[in-house]
RNA sequence: GCCCUCGUAGCCCAACCGGCAGAGGCAGGCCCCUUAAAAGGGUCCCAGUGUGGGUUCGAACCCCACCGAGGGCACCA
């Protein structure tokens, strides 16, 4: 029965007790209330003034429906330990959390329900916020907010502002304010990039000014092919579209379909985006995942005659037997030829009386054909003949032109040179279209046929005015290139398969653009920025904020914004400086990105009204810390999930702040790590369905839900596999500091792990015996005692805290929790379970747990006899002398073989060491009739006598 | 196809810069406590590091190849 159980066990029911009262005394007292050096926040900073800082955030979470599992935690409670280990070592600690609550799911969440996406996100933001208080984080709550605040956004739209302010100076390679551009160009010291225009600056009217000038902004207007989504109602990003063409969220087909549509420069910022992933603290595979999306490609442009291609290999030029252009190139149009030449080859005329009919049904053809079904097709090769050559500018060579989709717009030129004897793709396409092939890389004897891809020395490669044969690769690149820059027929060129951002969506669930266009006068239909003092430009409630969304398939659709139907919103009358006009709004929404890309920037100064972010307050938490430093968030925890979307967005954001002269730092996150997934076990049953995994019982290595048996399988945690377990269960059942011992003790951060519900009975027990260790369960006395810990008990109490700092430095808190194990067995083995226990095991014993298991910390630290919070104590240091024996035990190897253990002196040297191991009868007999070659000896570990 | 990460007891995981493979937990066995069970305490058990080579006095760790798992990219010229 239980009243066997002593009264004052650390049961749950009083975790539970003890939890909530801590819970509750935290926030009445703001014990985590990370004060600023400046501004409304920055009551007690005399208190933390001569500290180091420690910016710690996870990424923030998306409130769903469905509330946390298990598995969302992980993160958040791998920066709470970090932060309360910090804070206790003497840090300023800002751990903020926030919610991301623009985008998709949200609005099809309220959709489903029939509720105003407000009503239904704010309402998981609070049970979201409920499930985080109840797991004891140390959040600083002042600095919360969610991305659909007023408050918040107006900052979002005034940064879009900016980059719409701001254009790209190739030659300082930066971000500079337009007007500067503006200046330049009137003062005739700077040419425009591009202008569609055939006359010069100087005579161009102000409204083509205004348009030359609209098309060098970071944020940009732009016609042409984008990823159009029906099913989803939407334009998105090329990061937002899978590689088998469809929708990330969703599964939709896309489309590729010109629309005029809001862009982000980002590809500006390719260079830097790629060479500063070097100066991060990212792991390797997150920098590479960047990279590969970065993808650089060094090469040459070759001119044949009007039309450019961009390639890799310039050294295969002689082997350039045709040209193909992508559908949608500019220059298709003009270079197709009137009719066909009478012996034209039936294959390449796809049956067409001209040429432009031919070309004309075959960009069609493209222009309806989704991403997937181009793939889904086998990859075998379509295409038509321009009816016209190019001529081949090394070998005189006319050389036939055909338009192709397996060449891609907007990268490289869109138009390449085939090299079907080095290429695969080109080998395929001449195979189909009976092109020639000519080898100019002399492939292996044993070479099987097809394109060679390999390396060689170069062969049909020489005329009278060039000969590459015989050079290897990087020789014949270097001197063909050469050659075309002397000529005029190229140049080497960088390109990167980076596009740039795509950033309008027609949906209602986002940011209004701050951007109103007039309705009249010569600038009609004009961009122009909201200013500041009229932000932030609220989103309307509108009466039907579902999306136009038309059948998966339907290419030819368009898409239609639901905020154009918010007729009341979009006219409006404003005085932007030139006295009361009528515009008409921007009706297309921001991507639910754009709130996450400077999150961390206000949880710095989260009230402030008049800018974004203080200054002072940005070079004080996220400045760089030395000359070369990048500056940023300390660490950053989140999902793996984000690497090329949220990641690379933000990084572009902070850079643009950084060249305008906003942000002191040049990257946002200075060190970033990708927590682990939690995975479970689910278990189908006979019928293949999914039956609830916690009602499954294991028995003679079999698994059976009501008596039948299930299969078992791995995977995500999910309603579908019904194996979910949540925060809510396992603090209910046992409180949310076994929670986070267990959470934290079954691997490093990044590991992923699996879940085991019955598994954290261990993290229980080990709580319980941390308690008995400082209370008597019999009588709830304190055990704490003025005598001086033994010898013993003196190394492992340092060696505990010499352990547990090192695996909470390194997020390797399964470390520093086996460490407080160890420790805590040695107490129990040493002091039982009642009598006294001396007062400094008890302290450091509490104040190593704090960050594990902070609410337990606390009331140990207060039964111990401390008024102030125990996240507020000094964390243990250990004395080097504890860590070190007087004398220790090393192996005596002959041939690699241990053959011998011998205590020694702990600092015997390596001379030492090699006389006492010859010296040992042990080692002596073995070495009988053999000749010692080479001793090796390693101060303290061990001896190796090589001999034979 | 290319790139990245990872393979250690039945399971999750430790092992410093290349130096005696085992810290911790789960599961399992036994003992104590208990009328009994649960809870609690104590104690024991189990691998030679995916495979095959190489470097080294010495390899889980470095190198090569292969196998397996997970992830990223992929008609990017």
């Amino acid at each position: 029965m239980s009243d066997t159980v002593p009264a004052h066990r650390y049961t749950p029911e009083l975790a539970q007790q003890i939890e909530l009262a801590w819970q509750d005394r935290w926030e009445a007292e703001g014990t985590f209330r990370t004060p600023n050096p400046t501004g409304p926040l920055s009551d007690g900073f005399e208190r933390v003034a001569d500290r180091p800082k420690a910016f710690l955030m996870d990424m923030f979470p998306y409130p769903s429906g469905a509330g946390l599992h298990v598995g969302h935690p992980l993160g958040y409670l791998g920066t709470d330990v970090t932060s309360r280990f910090l804070r206790m070592d003497g840090h300023n600690v800002l751990h903020p959390m926030g919610f991301d609550a623009f985008g998709l799911p949200a609005e099809q969440y309220a959709v489903q329900t029939g509720q105003h996406p407000r009503v239904t996100t704010e309402a998981n933001i609070a049970a979201i916020s409920a499930q985080l208080r109840r797991l004891g984080v140390d959040h600083d709550t002042r600095r919360t907010f969610a991305t659909i605040d007023p408050g918040y956004y107006k900052w979002t739209q005034w940064i879009f502002t900016q980059i719409f302010g701001a254009w790209f100076d190739t030659v300082a390679g930066k971000a500079r304010p337009i007007a500067e551009l503006v200046a330049e160009l009137d003062a005739g010291t700077r040419e425009p990039d591009t202008n569609p225009f055939d006359r010069p600056w100087a005579e161009l009217t102000e409204v083509e000014r205004r348009q030359v000038v609209d098309l060098h902004r970071l944020a940009y207007l732009n016609q042409a092919p984008v990823n159009w989504c029906p099913g989803l109602g939407t334009v998105l990003s090329n990061e937002e579209v899978t590689a088998d063409g469809r929708s990330e969220r969703g599964n939709f087909p896309v489309f590729r379909r010109p629309l005029t549509q809001w862009m982000m420069r980002i590809t500006a910022y390719s260079e830097r985006l790629l060479t500063d992933l070097d100066r991060l603290d990212w792991s390797d595979s997150l920098k590479q995942m960047q990279r590969n999306w970065i993808g650089r490609s060094t090469g040459a442009r070759v001119r044949f005659g009007d039309i450019e291609v961009f390639t890799t290999r310039p050294d295969t030029l002689f082997g350039a037997t045709y040209l193909v252009l992508a559908p949608e190139h500019p220059l298709v149009e003009a270079l197709t030829a009137d009719a066909w030449p009478a012996d034209a080859d039936p294959r390449w005329t796809a049956g067409a009386a001209t040429p432009a009919e031919a070309v004309a049904a075959y960009q069609l053809q493209a222009s309806r054909r989704s991403e997937l079904d181009r793939q889904a097709e086998g990859r075998e090769k379509t295409g038509v003949w321009l009816g016209t050559t190019a001529v081949n500018p090394l070998t005189g060579a006319d050389l036939p032109v055909f338009v192709a989709d397996y060449v891609l717009t907007g990268y490289g030129t869109g138009a390449i040179m085939a090299v079907p004897g080095e290429d695969t793709r080109d080998f395929e396409f001449a195979e189909v279209f009976g092109l020639p092939v000519v080898r100019t890389v002399q492939p292996p004897e044993d070479f099987a046929g097809g394109a060679y891809t390999g390396t060689g020395p170069m062969i049909n490669s020489s005329n009278d005015r060039l000969s590459l044969d015989g050079l290897d690769k990087a020789a014949a690149i270097a001197t063909v290139t050469g050659w075309l820059v002397a000529n005029g027929y190229g140049e080497a060129t960088t390109t990167y398969k980076l596009r740039d951002w795509l950033f309008s969506r027609q949906r209602y669930w986002g940011e209004p653009f701050p951007i109103v266009y007039p309705v009249d006068g010569p600038d009609a239909g004009l961009p122009v920025a909201v200013p500041v003092q009229q932000l932030p430009v609220l989103l309307p409630d509108v009466d039907d904020y579902s999306p136009k969304t038309f059948a998966d398939d339907d290419a030819t659709s368009a898409p239609e914004p639901p905020l154009s139907r918010a007729t009341e919103w979009t006219t409006v009358e404003l005085d932007l400086g030139d006295g009361p006009r009528t515009y008409r709004r921007e009706t297309n929404t921001m991507p639910n990105w754009a709130g996450s890309c400077w999150y961390y920037l206000r949880y710095l100064d989260p009230a402030d009204d008049e800018r974004f972010v203080d200054p002072e307050l940005e070079a004080y938490w996220m400045g760089p810390r030395s000359e070369g430093d990048v500056g940023g968030v300390d660490l950053y925890v989140g999902g793996v999930e984000h690497a090329v979307l949220h990641l690379l967005y933000a990084r572009f954001w902070h850079k643009v702040l950084f060249d305008l002269g906003h942000v002191s730092s040049e990257e946002p996150f200075r060190r970033l790590v990708n927590q682990g997934y939690i995975s479970a076990y689910a278990y189908t049953d006979a019928r293949g369905f999914h039956v609830p995994a916690a009602d499954v019982v294991e028995r003679d290595g079999g698994y059976f839900y009501e008596g039948a048996p299930v299969d078992r399988e791995y995977g995500k945690m999910g309603k579908s596999l019904k194996n979910v377990v949540t925060p809510d269960e396992m603090t209910a059942a046992y409180g949310a500091d076994t929670f986070r011992v267990y959470e934290m003790s079954t691997g490093p951060l990044e590991q992923s792990r699996p879940w085991e519900t019955k598994a954290v009975v261990g993290s229980q027990r080990l709580l319980q015996r941390i308690w008995r260790v400082v209370v008597d369960e019999v009588t709830g006395e304190v055990r704490a005692a003025d005598e001086a810990p033994s010898i013993d008990t003196l190394k492992a109490l340092h060696r505990a805290v010499d352990g547990v700092r090192d695996g909470m430095t390194t997020l390797r808190f399964n470390i520093a929790i086996a460490r407080i194990t160890e420790l805590t067995n040695h107490l129990t083995q040493t002091y039982g379970q009642s009598g006294p226990v001396p007062r400094q095991v008890c302290e450091w014993l509490t104040l190593l747990v704090g960050p594990l298991a902070p609410h337990l910390s606390e009331e140990l630290w207060s039964r111990l006899g401390h008024t102030g919070s125990s996240a507020w104590a000094s964390f243990p240091v250990a004395d080097p002398a504890y860590l070190v024996d007087d004398t220790v035990q090393i192996a005596v190897q002959v041939n690699g073989k241990v053959r011998a253990q011998l205590d020694v002196p702990a600092d015997a040297d390596a001379a030492a060491l090699e006389a006492v191991a010859l010296a040992d009868p042990r080692i002596a007999e073995l070495l009988v009739g053999k000749t010692v070659r080479k001793v090796v000896a390693v101060p303290g570990r061990l001896v190796n006598v090589v001999a034979n």
